[in-house]
RNA sequence: GGCGACGUAGCCAAGCGGUAAGGCAAGGGUUUGCAAAAUCCUCAUGCGCCGGUUCAAAUCCGGCCGUCGCCUCCA
């Protein structure tokens, strides 16, 4: 049974989604108005395990996931460039789906635009304001949260907790200072479209309403995002939301930690664009394969803060190797076949673990522990000259777990054919020098290879080889 | 100022009332022509500090110290 942590709860429940069997979830995707920073990683792959879970648990699951492709950032980004903003949304967009195609993030079942939906935000606008939530001003369109006595439930913030003086700027224009905009008039030179109440663009939380409205009927079991989206952009999502339909918006709100950077010998700190110390993601990339990236994140709860240093990734890198190099070990005897007593209860077990580990609010660091126990009891299968029907069904049940996780079936190959093809024909030299005992050879073949990043593995009376 | 989170071995990190998972690093044995990989073993009498509740606390309560976050664009 799963258990998931409701923000708005602040506590673990038991997950039951609205219709038995299906699930439909929301994640708030991406600005793109830059590249990604290692931050954005996280919440799309602690999201898409969650949702690889869900499936694994035998629901039906609809993943929506935006992309905001209108707003101050991009336009002022735009101008700086000196290009259109559908120029810069655009390459910034297949950039983050690049990535997180690398990280093993799969596509959601719907990716809206923004852009592609402001028929849909006006209507919730105007909805809104016939509902006598909404007032117009000469700068825009904005929502009046004293309509809406709920607000502050998710964050538990209420209007008594903000101390103006710690707001940086009051609007003259609103009534309340948490009223927030619906609808921004355009100025001169920036994008617009045309709306009931004069040509603007949408404030920044409606869309979110009105994408999730759409696909998944404004009652979505799960709503994911990072920390700092809780409040107020969650917050206002669900004042809107509800305000218009009448009806609960989410049932479980989660959402995942920071990703925090050593400071100094004192302790560690966000890390964020305003920081300075934001990372890029292309740059990790460079020190360890995408994979390993996703086990350094999946080793940490996803509400826990997350630590970054290079020393991590190399971690995480040595672990992936290791499990690799079972899958491998695995998969050259394993064949199908009858099973083991002994095999069946262990496999059984790995996946009990597995479960109970990823029931308990998507407990990944746990579920990663029940993988290496496995790989344990997989190395030791295989040491005992197992029947390749017991490897198999270990492989099929390491092969599942890492599915889930999202992390490759195999070990990422960076050679070409071509290349395979030379190192198989050292390797063979290499034997054969081997075999006539003439080592100051072999070892020249094997240190050469170790220099070009290629490591020899004999084993039995074979040599394999893997790419750093 | 308001609200909230966290402090577990050399480095990460689970655990959430029943007597410290897992990973990385380190040391030793087996194996190997030598390596690598694999494997076996070792590695926190103790979970920031002080009190309290309990037969029993890393886990609950109170206080203190330390770190971080949200309240403003931020994943």
């Amino acid at each position: 049974m799963l258990q998931v942590y409701s923000t708005e709860l602040r506590a673990k429940t038991t997950f039951t989604p609205r219709l038995p069997g299906s699930v439909f979830m929301y994640v708030c995707g991406p600005t793109v108005y830059d590249s990604c920073h290692i931050g954005h990683a996280r919440p799309a792959v602690v999201f898409d395990t969650a949702r690889r879970y869900l499936e694994y648990s035998g629901y039906a699951v609809t993943f929506v996931s935006n992309i905001t492709d209108i707003d101050d950032k991009i336009i002022n980004r735009a101008n700086e460039l000196g290009i259109s903003c559908a120029q810069l949304t655009s390459r910034y967009q297949d950039e983050y789906e690049a990535d997180m195609t690398a990280l093993g993030v799969r596509a959601p079942t719907i990716r809206p635009k923004a852009t592609e939906h402001i028929r849909e935000m006006i209507d919730l606008i105007s909805e809104l304001e016939k509902k006598g939530v909404a007032y117009v001003t000469p700068r825009g369109v904005w929502f009046d949260v004293s309509k809406f006595p709920a607000y502050g439930k998710l964050s538990g913030r209420t209007a008594d907790d903000e101390n103006t003086e710690h707001r940086v700027e009051q609007d003259g224009e609103k009534r309340n200072p948490q009223d927030f905009a619906l609808w921004k008039f355009a100025k001169p030179g920036e994008p617009e479209w045309a709306s009931p109440w004069g040509a603007g663009r949408p404030g920044w939380h409606i869309e979110c309403s009105a994408m999730s409205g759409k696909y998944c009927d404004f009652q979505l079991d799960i709503h994911g995002g990072g920390a700092d989206l809780c409040f107020p952009h969650h917050e206002n999502e669900l004042a809107q939301s509800e305000a218009c339909t009448g009806r609960k918006f989410v049932k479980y709100w989660l959402h995942n930690g920071f990703i925090t950077v050593p400071k100094d010998d004192s302790g560690d700190q966000k890390m964020g664009k305003s920081k300075g110390n934001a990372f890029w993601l292309r740059e990790a990339f460079k020190l360890a394969p995408p994979a390993a990236l996703r086990l350094w994140i999946l080793g940490t709860h996803y509400r826990m803060p997350l630590l970054y240093k290079p020393e991590l990734l190399d971690a995480a890198k040595n672990g992936l190797d290791r499990i690799y190099a079972c899958v491998e070990a695995l998969a050259r005897v394993a064949a199908a076949g009858e099973i083991s007593a002994e095999t069946a209860s262990h496999a059984k077990e790995a996946d009990d673990a597995f479960r109970t580990a990823m029931d308990d609010d998507f407990n990944s660091p746990q579920a990663l522990a029940s993988v290496y126990d496995l790989v344990g009891v997989a190395n030791n299968t295989i040491a005992k000259q197992a029947a390749p029907a017991d490897c198999f069904a270990l492989l099929q049940t390491l092969n599942a777990h890492l599915g889930v996780l999202g992390l490759p079936l195999s070990r990422p190959q960076a050679g070409s054919a071509k290349t395979d093809g030379l190192v198989k024909l050292l390797i063979e030299l290499r034997g054969l020098a081997r075999a006539d005992k003439n080592f100051a050879l072999s070892d020249k073949i094997r240190d050469g290879l170790t220099a070009q990043g290629i490591t020899l593995n004999d084993r039995g009376g074979e040599t394999t080889w893997t790419v750093s």
